[in-house]
DNA sequence: GCCGTTTTCGGCCCGACTGTTTTCAGTCG
């Protein structure tokens, strides 16, 4: 896969313009660089399909980005860049992680200084050789060093999932102060994004000074980068850097709009706003001077002549835009409409709670319904459960429905996909489970090819129900296998096989922009939380959340049935 | 360089905060 090669060099061309001045290209290629890091094709396999006219159609790749991608590929480079890098041979990547090192700052540093990289420039704050330039001074001194201090210690973006409870207490806490009417988490949170780089706090009050000062003095807060009137930033010892705004109530809708994004939304909508002869900004939709709208987001909205967009869509590159307009919105799934979970672990493998605690557990959720997937004997490290552990778990869970009222457990597995594509329990024990789910959870490094014949074969086998966290990865651990999606969401509508999104959270997996697509080819999928504990049921809401950032509607999801109408389905499955 | 239910040419989002400044450029989101 070449596409983070490519986005990132465009990246470094749209520095590199800006360090030169140029107007409005470095953000045409700032814009595409993004496009291409959130592209699940590979640009290569675009590019051998349907050549430059496919890598044309691209948003915001047009005859120029396009020629550079195709360049690229052929010659493994990009002469433009390589006679940028010549002229300011600096490492852009490093130095712009630096906070307060932009484009301008890299150039001059570059200039009088010959500084390239990270080393020489804390070499040069070290000796106190930025403070003599016009324009430069100690604090801005003091600030470099600080600032790579911090990138030293990195961390980066977080799993949502790990960060949730802390944002959560921390929204609490400050929603607590007296001066506070309301606090609502914005930014990429509020968009359920995988992983967020930073958290957006967002607070209604008349009286926004205590609250500032009560938010940078937080204990968790490791470094102020800016304390202002109604706007300031901290980064906490974890790593993760926190915003907080302060606005009155008049314009919470425009602000929460605003502090939501993405920013490409909110660049569209302020486009949208200018070519109907209005301003929107933070504090509102005005027409000249007067306020016209900005008290909720569904006022702005109407007022811009656009449906309501729910936030989780607020990342399409346009797309949900297009559909407003259109009226063409889904009617997403919402979070208290999921009435079963397809992906239960145990302590008969490697989960901590008993059958019987996760049941009573799922039913607090308002489950009425879970399928008990425990792993099978190919893998060892969980203690996965042979054939005749199987039929063993399954009288337990006869045996416990019978003590049990509102919550039904269907006997289910999960099922090792092995390296031929054959699955590791036989057939006959297989007939006797409700569901069965199949995975991959070894041979990681096959080809495109290899990966997805072996799956495929695995989907054919007429007991498989699920193909569970179908791409294998795992967020900041381990990069998806290869495998052609389009095929396998084709061979799920063939042999009728549900596609799972993995709700546990470094997971979430399929991803967003592979659930638009096989909702849009046809295919069925499942919301699972792959709980192996009793707390792990939480989860479910980051899968719901991923779903909807997918397009999905309620009907797209299997497991939106009720008891009886699952029953029905899988009865029906199995006679086929 | 990209883009178009006003445009194939002429636009390209808007504002807070900082640091080093006496009015603003740079950076960030």
């Amino acid at each position: 896969m070449i596409n983070q090669k490519i986005a990132k060099i465009l990246y470094e061309i749209s520095i590199l313009l800006d360090m030169d001045d140029i107007q409005f290209k470095p953000r045409a290629y700032e814009k595409a660089s993004l496009t291409i890091q959130d592209l699940n094709e590979d640009l290569e396999v675009i590019y051998k399909k349907g050549g430059i006219k496919a890598i044309k159609e691209i948003p915001s790749i047009g005859e120029g980005i396009s020629r550079k991608i195709e360049e690229f590929i052929k010659n493994g480079k990009i002469k433009e860049y390589e006679e940028l890098k010549e002229k300011f041979p600096v490492d852009i990547d490093e130095l712009k992680r630096v906070e307060g090192l932009g484009p301008k700052g890299i150039k001059f540093l570059y200039k009088k200084l010959k500084i390239k990289n990270i080393e020489e420039l804390e070499r040069a704050a070290k000796e106190n050789k930025l403070r003599n330039f016009e324009g430069w001074g100690q604090k801005k001194e003091d600030n470099i060093l600080k600032g790579i201090e911090f990138i030293k210690k990195g961390t980066g973006r977080f799993p949502l999932g790990q960060v949730f409870p802390l944002i959560n207490e921390i929204r609490d806490r400050i929603g607590s102060l007296k001066e506070v009417k309301k606090v609502i988490i914005a930014g990429s949170v509020r968009r359920w994004k995988e992983t967020i780089g930073d958290v957006d706090i967002l607070v209604i009050s008349d009286n926004p000074k205590p609250i500032m000062e009560f938010f940078t003095k937080m204990p968790e807060v490791g470094k102020i980068y800016g304390k202002g009137e109604t706007k300031s930033t901290v980064k906490l010892m974890n790593g993760m850097d926190i915003d907080i705004r302060v606005v009155e109530e008049k314009s919470y809708g425009a602000a929460l709009n605003y502090f939501t994004g993405s920013k490409e939304h909110n660049v569209a909508l302020r486009q949208i706003a200018k070519d109907k002869g209005l301003k929107l900004s933070e504090y509102g939709l005005f027409k000249g001077n007067k306020f016209i709208a900005g008290r909720t987001e569904e006022e702005l909205y109407k007022t811009l002549g656009l449906r309501y967009i729910e936030p989780e869509l607020r990342e399409s590159h346009g797309d949900e835009i297009k559909a407003a307009k259109e009226n063409k919105l889904p009617r997403l799934i919402n979070y208290d409409e999921l009435k079963g979970d397809l992906q239960v672990q145990t302590n008969w493998t490697d989960g901590s709670n008993s059958i019987k605690e996760m049941a009573l557990e799922a039913k607090k959720y308002g489950l009425q319904y879970i399928v008990i997937t425990d792993h099978t004997k190919t893998l060892a490290m969980t203690g996965g459960l042979k054939e005749k552990d199987l039929i063993q778990q399954g009288k337990e869970i006869a045996r416990i429905n019978k003590e049990l009222n509102g919550i039904r457990i269907f006997k289910g597995a999960e099922v090792n996909i092995l390296k031929d594509g054959s699955l590791d329990i036989n057939d006959e024990t297989l007939e006797q489970l409700d569901v069965v789910g199949i995975a991959v959870h070894s041979n990681f490094n096959m080809s495109k090819e290899d990966m997805t014949n072996r799956i495929i074969k695995a989907m054919k086998n007429k007991h498989a129900d699920i193909l569970f966290h179908p791409t294998g990865r795992i967020i900041h651990k381990r990069e998806p296998f290869q495998v052609d999606m389009d095929k396998i969401i084709k061979m799920a509508i063939e042999t009728n096989t549900i596609l799972e999104i993995d709700a546990y959270p470094d997971r979430l997996d399929l991803n967003d922009e592979y659930i638009k697509k096989a909702i849009k080819m046809g295919a069925k999928l499942s919301i699972d939380s792959d709980a192996h504990n009793i707390k792990h049921f939480d989860f479910l809401k980051f899968g719901i959340a991923q779903a909807r950032r997918g397009w999905a509607a309620k009907n797209d999801i299997i497991n939106t049935m009720g008891l009886k109408e699952f029953e029905g389905y899988i009865n029906q499955k199995r006679q086929r």
